[in-house]
DNA sequence: TCCTGTATGTTTAGATCTAAACGTAGACCC
DNA sequence: GGGTCTACGTTTAGATCTAAACATACAGGA
């Protein structure tokens, strides 16, 4: 059998891990731990879910990134290495083994940019917008069984405070 | 410089990439969007952070967490690799590496356990004490300063959220 | 006692990422 | 024209993870 942690959303309480460092080290910081923790478990949890099934559609989460994001961009569905990087939130490097992967397995085709003679575009071949649009509605459509359990109004709420969140640690983030 | 994401927080914001992708495969299944891709991008922007704060403080977050983990235990800070995995949300064969890797540092010993022959009894040494508490107060303080924006109630609405959306991806994903 | 199944760890192959070092290509300035 | 700076990509080293194959150690039943 697949060897895999037993309980996906970590067992020990938030809280109790707040309260083992105040007992480990007293008077150390815990407060950024009821929402770090949650969230990086749920993170983790909805990853290994979109692995697993991406696994099953038979395709890998960052081939699948990449040729999503090329698609969302719209016809003629093309965008350079450091458009990518921006995209997908990775380094140029991680884009530039993304690209050669995808471009082994004929997935994607490079070639230099008419803009810029040292920009290289990237387009999906027809094999990478069959894979798209093959996985992409049995993906979303799982994900949305994934979130199911809340309301509207909570997923609302919920996408308003992560935004917020993300708004924190890009304030605190730079500067330092 | 060090090369990086522009934009550690995704420029296209969820909106767009659901209208995107309602355009390019229309009828999408598109209302996981608007929570999973904000909580993508956050738990990224935490982990890139938490990783360039443990490498100013000159640890790696893989070791750290599997000595944070044993060190929350309590005495005598002893674990086995079992309770590892569960606790660290990775699979029994990535702890095995990390405490090869902090074993081969003087960070843990691995010892048989008392209890069961084929069990092993990992526990950080003197040096591995060391290690969490010259690190874990200034992680933590830098993490106070990462959601220092949001006030408390808001932090604790998005904590019991996140839980619940935890909840909600258990009840989906282990039935599939 | 022996057999079988389960639990516990380790090892290995392959994918992936970051960080840093390179190598060019344009741009700007004198 | 030549020098310098910045932008764009690629390559490489090293860390890390999962999944799967192994190797034991127990436990329970016949």
């Amino acid at each position: 059998m697949t060897e895999y942690p037993l309980d996906g959303t970590g067992s020990v309480p938030a809280a109790d891990i707040a309260t083992a460092w105040d007992r480990e080290l007293p008077g150390v910081a815990t407060s950024s731990i009821g929402v770090i923790t949650p969230l990086w478990r749920v993170a983790k949890a909805l990853a290994d879910e979109r692995r697993r099934t991406l696994h099953r559609l038979g395709v890998d989460p960052a081939t699948l990134d990449l040729l999503s994001t090329l698609r969302r961009a719209g016809e003629p569905w093309t965008l350079t290495t450091r458009e990518l990087a921006e995209r997908c939130l990775v380094t140029a490097g991680a884009i530039s083994q993304r690209v050669a992967r995808a471009e082994r397995d004929g997935l994607v085709t490079r070639t230099p940019s008419p803009v810029s003679r040292r920009a290289v575009a990237v387009t999906p071949t027809d094999r990478g917008h069959e894979v798209v649009e093959r996985t992409v509605r049995g993906l979303l459509a799982h994900e949305e069984a994934l979130v199911a359990d809340l309301t509207a109004g909570e997923r609302r709420a919920l996408g308003d405070l992560l935004e917020r969140l993300a708004g924190s640690v890009r304030n605190a983030g730079e500067p330092g």
